[in-house]
DNA sequence: AAAAAAACATACCAAGTGGTATGTTTTAAA
DNA sequence: TTTAAAACATACCACTTGGTATGTTTTTTT
């Protein structure tokens, strides 16, 4: 890699763990250039502005880990009811970047940004389609290999099973016991099997 | 009212609007003492400074409106899948207050304040937990007057309950729309019913 | 009515914010 | 090897932030 694009680089992977940390509008630019050693200059030279690299944390960091790591995966034709919960399951017990206390980076982002910047809402309701959109189709693949019966409503399972992981993220905040995220899993595998035809 | 105690109320109604219209720390103190009229002098000294006056809000405005709007209803003998029901209706489609693309107040400060403030932390745990409580105890009256399953765990559903609201809240931001949460309601009928004994 | 406390008002400030202007150094093209 | 552009560095700035110091006015108590 070129030298530019590792600084680059450097300043979105570590920005976006200060973040994650700290949320974005408490982030400020000297905390960024103090945690990655970078100065002012070389900062302005790579991004516009603050919010240019909020939204490159979101398309370079955010979106290739989701997309790889839990939308590709939904797209086997395996049994969905076991393909979302291990999605789930590895999001919320398995992940070793993603902390309780933290909640979830994508979440965080909206509840931060979206209201009030529509760039941020754009590109968050991108990444919240693409996996919205996979998960429903993984369902419909579903009923077609006879896993999922088939009066159910793929779109809207879909919205249930993204609110719940979401809001759990949220109520962890709180708890900080992964107590919390079990009884949650339990009841979204209740939850999926009435979807099931098996269940 | 005396009129000290009336102006307290003041700046809690309007920093609350104005909290809930930009985030807690976007809100600065200037911002509220313009839009209420108040003087610095005024709102120093009634709150020992801007994080007591949040804690305020949280006690004094939110406190009561969840608990008289949505926590004491449900403790009636009446079948707890349609007091949850009616409950998470009314949050979602009902009340004036709340607008789709600002979310839940409650879920918004925990998401803001939650990690970072220890004080923010407790009592929006005390708040959450108290409704948490009185669901679970819903269910499980539920179970003793037949509405209910025997076999279902009534902290794992509430959790699992409250999850999908605060999800659905934050999904909203995105989406704008309620359609979401009219497919995010026929999921939890959907799911409720299956606690239920009828369904 | 006098005194004291409560309630409010004004002026000020140190620290931090994102951002810019103007450099210097490094890299790569000619 | 010169030259120009890319990459980085430093100093500075206007503005906002939450908070304080020091008043004045209004209420209440005696």
């Amino acid at each position: 890699m070129k030298k530019a694009a590792a600084t680059r680089l450097h300043i979105l992977q570590k920005a976006f763990e200060l973040i994650y940390n700290q949320g974005y509008q408490t982030t400020s630019l000297d905390d960024i250039l103090a945690t990655t050693q970078v100065t002012k200059g070389a900062f302005y030279y790579h991004f516009k502005n603050k919010d240019e690299m909020g939204i490159a944390i979101i398309e370079e960091m955010l979106k290739p880990v989701i997309t790889s790591g839990y939308i590709a995966p939904l797209e086997k034709e395996a049994n969905p009811v076991e393909l979302i919960y291990e999605m789930m399951q590895h999001l919320l017990l398995k992940n070793e970047f993603l902390k309780i206390e933290l909640g979830c980076p994508a979440a965080n982002f909206v509840q931060e940004m979206a209201p009030w910047h529509e760039q941020f809402s754009k590109v968050l309701s991108e990444l919240t389609a693409t996996w919205e959109k996979t998960i429903a189709e993984s369902l419909e693949k579903g009923k077609r290999n006879g896993y999922i019966q088939k009066d159910v409503n793929s779109k809207q399972a879909t919205i249930f099973i993204l609110s719940g992981y979401w809001g759990i993220r949220n109520l962890g905040k709180l708890e900080k016991d992964t107590a919390i995220y079990k009884a949650y899993l339990k009841q979204l595998k209740h939850y999926l099997s009435s979807l099931s035809t098996a269940g």
